[in-house]
DNA sequence: ATAGATTGTTGAACCGCTTCGATGATATCG
DNA sequence: CGATATCATCGAAGCGGTTCAACAATCTAT
């Protein structure tokens, strides 16, 4: 392998000029710099990354702590995944993966200046990385909304307010008996940030809405859909708007629906909570609040690089609006009330 | 940051002695031993990855080459990710991820000396990645099986042997009309080397046991699982046993059969080639041949470490045999038969 | 013509660790 | 008892870069 010395000696010129050359970091003569590049050209050169990051304590490397058992949201967390690696490519960074389930790993790569900054994915309430992300000498960014983020830079979508936009877009089109299938009892318990928030975002809305709302939790497999379908529909016979936010769920859900001799929207409107793709790819398109996994990714990075940059740039959380956009699954209930008996109407008037 | 002189400092000792405790590469004495180590955690003292990595030319991280494309198969890649970064902490490595999509990745990472070795998942029959990985000056483990392997080592399931189980299972069982619903089509054409391989199997059981057997791509979504199907069954009507080697349309097939109303097993056999967790976890329990993803990403991990410790060590090629489980979805020609027109059973005679 | 600023390049120190050869102290043997 | 082998430790030379102070050469203003 050439060094930085063989590049040097091969273009007539020192070693520090070779580097000056590389980095930009001072005037290098037009003749110069085009005679040390054909040097780098000729020789195959690359610098040594070990080297690099010891004299200037930049690793070029970004550790991306990611939920990888087989989780309920294999897709979600794909596409974050997929988000912050693209972005980081795109600031000349690699991403070293490590897994929740390693507890040494963040103290590892960070005390070991294996990485220059940190980012945590699927945070909880009261996430146990969140002290030795405080503790990390580089800068962390969590993907995710913990109860104490002092100190720490986070992104999330809003899901307060994508949980209020559902109610409010089954509201507006005249529901006013609306169920929710939420995270697994797992998930729940766990206190996800994510899904506290979904659902204080549809409590508020609902209450001020005076709607009824009745949510409960949902496992993701096909029978743990149809449970918590049938399960909501003995506590809540008579909703008539459903939120689902549960990727995995979802197209059991759908079918359960079905089996119950619903149609939909006619009979009941269904809106979810979930990345585009998966939603526009159901056979009837759903009525849906994005998940924009990608950009949340891509932020995620673009935040930790700017406090690469500046050092003292204080952290700060960014949560991107919810969008809700209409697809072919949610009616208003005067256009259902048409297809159906007057039992749903009138309920609706209650 | 504590470094090595501090801790030698610490401890009255010399930073050579100190980088042999950590080491073990020479005999120290106890009471040696001892007050370093305490220095050390006196000192919360951290090897510093990058003056480790060029002194002595070891990164302790392997990159991984994965798809991060949403891809048909995310749960499989997950498991594979979840194998390869499992067993590397075993091995005291850490994982960097470069995406498929990252042309320069492999060039960039292998001739930065950022990693030992490189494993490179979702081989296709003529990879454009081979020439890359065989110019690396660092060990390479392939997740497939491509068409020149010449100094590379490849791990994975032996899926000749995987599509043949099938056949003779359903064969055993007397089926005689065989159908299979395979990858996309834009797998089929990528010559992704494991899907070549399953159909290969299968043909030449097929052929030897005397079958007739029909295979077609399947899209992964509901609606290209409902063509497939439909299509198979027009060119193939009186087929009594299927295969399917497409974990996302899996359920999305099974649900079309019952739509023509075939009954599993009853009117027609199916057995799946999928993750294990994916059978078991269908509202029927599904017979399967295994794609064991964990083991795979495990065993390309030992292999490059194999290869990292004896640099002499050939390449080889190690192909997992495949298990086929039976379980709720087939069943013997002659117990389907009781269930269904003499039509079926006399054409199972031909 | 000369002091001062600007531009381009260099030499050398340093980043934190590994490893080899050397050294002194003990143990082993004829 | 002296010669030799063994054990534990040390000093110093790298590993391959970055960066800073300094210097030479050229340009500007007086």
């Amino acid at each position: 392998m050439a060094t930085i010395d063989d590049v040097a000696k091969a273009a007539g010129v020192s070693t520090s000029t070779v580097s000056y050359v590389l980095s930009g970091k001072r005037p290098i003569s037009g003749p110069t710099r085009a005679r040390v590049e054909k040097a780098i050209r000729d020789l195959g050169y690359r610098p040594h990354a070990g080297a690099r990051a010891l004299a200037s304590s930049r690793t070029n490397v970004i550790a991306l702590v990611a939920p990888l058992r087989v989780a309920v949201n294999v897709n979600v967390i794909m596409e974050f995944v997929t988000g912050v690696v693209t972005a980081a490519r795109n600031h000349n960074y690699d991403v070293l993966l490590l897994t929740q389930e390693d507890a040494t790993g963040i103290d590892r790569v960070s005390s070991g200046s294996m990485v220059d900054a940190i980012i945590a994915m699927d945070i909880e309430e009261d996430d146990p990385r969140i002290p030795l992300l405080k503790a990390a000498r580089q800068p962390a960014v969590l993907i995710g909304l913990p109860r104490d983020n002092a100190g720490l830079s986070c992104v999330d979508l809003d899901f307060f307010g994508a949980g209020a936009a559902t109610i409010r877009h089954l509201a507006h089109l005249g529901h006013t008996r609306i169920g929710m299938l939420g995270a697994p009892t797992a998930v729940w318990q766990r206190h996800t940030s994510f899904w506290d928030r979904t659902l204080s975002g549809a409590h508020y809305e609902a209450t001020s809405k005076g709607v009824t709302f009745t949510a409960i939790p949902c496992e993701a497999s096909e029978v743990g859909a149809h449970q918590s379908v049938t399960e909501l529909l003995r506590k809540a016979p008579d909703i008539t708007g459903l939120v689902v936010h549960n990727e995995a769920a979802l197209p059991h859900v759908v079918a359960a629906l079905r089996d119950t001799g619903r149609a939909i929207p006619e009979d009941i409107s269904v809106v979810a909570i979930c990345p585009q793709h998966l939603a526009t790819s159901q056979p009837q398109p759903l009525t849906s609040v994005t998940i924009p996994a990608t950009a949340i990714g891509k932020v995620a990075v673009d935040m930790a690089m700017q406090r690469l940059s500046d050092p003292e740039q204080p952290a700060e959380t960014r949560l991107l609006a919810a969008e809700l956009t209409q697809r072919a699954t949610t009616a208003t209930l005067h256009s259902a009330a048409e297809n159906t008996s007057g039992d749903t109407a009138s309920i609706g008037l209650m």
